[in-house]
DNA sequence: GGCTCAAATTGAGTTTGACTCATTATTTTT
DNA sequence: AAAAATAATGAGTCAAACTCAATTTGAGCC
C-alpha cells in the first residue's frame, strides 16, 4: 500500500532491459540514417530490432523521444571524439582550430543531426532531453578557452558565451550553405576566417598588423631587451660603487 | 488539340486566384503564428480561409508547401525591413551593425521562422521554394560588405561568403542560445562582439583596442621612436669609450 | 437572357502512420 | 509449483494529410 515498487533481482532484469533499449536504439539509428526522420517509422523499428510496436512504447514514449535519445547519444559520441581531436595540438589557438575543424567536418557529414537539434531542442515536456548532452559538446570550447584566459593567451574580459556562439554559430551556418551549395566543401578556408576573427578579436598578445607595418611581437621583444639593459645600467649608475 | 489554354479575360481572371490564395496564406499565417507548425491544420487553414479544403490543395500541394510559401514571404518582407533598418546608417562597420542588431532581434521575436527555413530548406521535389527569397536577404549583407570593399574600408582579399556565413551564422545561434537560455536579452552584447571581430579581422584601417590602451597607430609609432632611442642611448652607455 | 464548356470548388472518403490497451507470455516471489 | 508482478504483444483506434468524382461557377458567344 505505501510502496508499489517489488522486490526484484536487480542485475539480470537491468542487463535484459538495457539490452532490448539498447537494440531498439540501435535499429532506430541504422533507419534514420537510411530514411531520415520523416522516413522513420515506428513499426519498422520494431521490426528491425525485433520486438512489437508496442514494446518501443514501452522504453520511449513518443517518435519523437525515441529520436531525442539518438540524437543525446550523438552528441555524447561526438564530444568524446572532439576531446581526441584536439588532445594532440598544443596552444589555445591550434586548440581551437582543430576543435573548429573537427567540428565542421562532423556537421557536414552528418546534418542531420545537427538539423534535429535545433527542432527537437525546444520542444517541451518530453520525458527524454538532450540537453545535458549538447552542454558537455560547447563545454569543450569553453574549456580551452577559459584556460586560454588563465594563461593569459587570451582577453580575460572577454564572455566565454559569446565567443561560444560566434564558434560553434558560424560553423554550424558554414556547413549548412556547404551542403546546399553542394560543391566540394572549402571547410578549411572557412576555419582559417574564423581563426583569423579569434585571434583579432581575443588574443591577448600583438601579433602581425595586416599592413606589416610592425611585427608588434618584434617590438615587444625589443623593448623587453631595451628594458633589461636599462636596468642594469640604472642598476649600475645607482650604485655609490667608485 | 494543339493548344489547351483556353481564352480567357486574365485580369478579373487572376485577381480573383491571387485574392483567394492570398486568404488561404493569410489564414495559414495567422494560424501558424498561434500554433505554430505541428499545430497547424489543413482543414483550420481552410476553414479561417472560408474554402474547402480541398481548394487549398488546388493552391499549395501539401502542407509543407504552403508553410514554403510562408517562409518565402517571411524572407522577402524581412530583406524589405533590414534595407530600411540600415538606411539612416553612414558607413560600412555602422550599416553592418545596424544590420546585425535588427537580424538579432527579429530572429528572437520570430524564430519559428528561422527553424523552418533551415528544416524545410533541405527538402527536394516541391513546387514552392524560398531559396531566392533567402539569397535576396543575405545579398543586403553582401552589397554593404563589397561597397565597403570598393570604398577601401574592408580588407580586398577578404571573400565575401565567408564573412556572410560568420555574421548570419553567429547571429542565428546566439538568437537561438538567447532564447532557451529565456533571460532578458542581452543582443546588444553579441552584436558589440560580432562587431569587434569583424573590425579586428576585416578593417583595413587601424582601430583601438578593446581595451582601450591607446590608439595603437600612436603608441605603436611612439614605442619605435623611443625604442630606437633608447637602443642607441644603451649601445652609447655600453661602449667602451672613456 | 440562355447555352456551352472549361476551370474552380467541394467535402465525403481514403490512406497512412503514430499511438493504445486488453490479452498473453515471462519472470520473480513465496 | 502456484501466485503475483512485470513485460511483451499486435490488432485496433484515431487524427490528420491528402484525393477525386461530382458539382458549381463564370466567361464567351449567340
Amino acid at each position: 500500500m505505501s510502496k508499489l515498487a517489488p522486490p526484484k533481482s536487480p542485475q539480470t532484469y537491468a542487463q535484459k532491459v538495457a539490452s532490448k533499449e539498447a537494440n531498439i536504439l540501435r535499429a532506430a539509428k541504422t533507419t534514420f540514417a537510411e530514411k531520415g526522420y520523416a522516413g522513420l517509422r515506428m513499426s519498422g523499428v520494431a521490426r528491425r530490432a525485433g520486438v512489437a510496436e508496442g514494446t518501443v512504447y514501452s522504453y520511449f514514449s513518443s517518435k519523437d523521444d525515441l529520436i531525442r535519445a539518438l540524437v543525446g547519444e550523438y552528441w555524447a559520441e561526438l564530444t568524446c571524439d572532439a576531446r581526441a581531436a584536439i588532445k594532440g595540438h598544443n596552444g589555445t589557438f591550434p586548440k581551437l582550430r582543430a576543435l573548429a575543424q573537427f567540428h565542421i567536418d562532423g556537421l557536414i557529414a552528418r546534418y542531420d543531426y545537427a538539423e534535429l537539434t535545433i527542432t527537437l531542442g525546444r520542444q517541451s515536456g518530453s520525458a527524454v532531453s538532450f540537453t545535458d548532452e549538447v552542454r558537455a559538446f560547447v563545454r569543450v570550447f569553453d574549456e580551452v578557452f577559459k584556460k586560454g584566459q588563465d594563461r593569459g593567451e587570451i582577453d580575460r574580459a572577454a564572455e566565454v558565451w559569446i565567443a561560444r556562439d560566434l564558434f560553434y554559430g558560424s560553423l554550424e551556418y558554414s556547413a549548412r550553405t556547404l551542403i546546399l551549395r553542394g560543391a566540394g566543401n572549402p571547410t578549411q578556408a572557412v576555419v582559417d576566417n574564423l581563426m583569423q576573427c579569434l585571434r583579432a578579436r581575443y588574443s591577448a598578445q600583438y601579433r602581425p598588423r595586416p599592413d606589416g607595418i610592425a611585427a608588434p611581437e618584434t617590438l615587444l621583444r625589443r623593448q623587453e631587451a631595451v628594458t633589461s639593459k636599462l636596468e642594469a645600467i640604472c642598476a649600475k649608475l645607482a650604485a655609490p660603487t667608485g
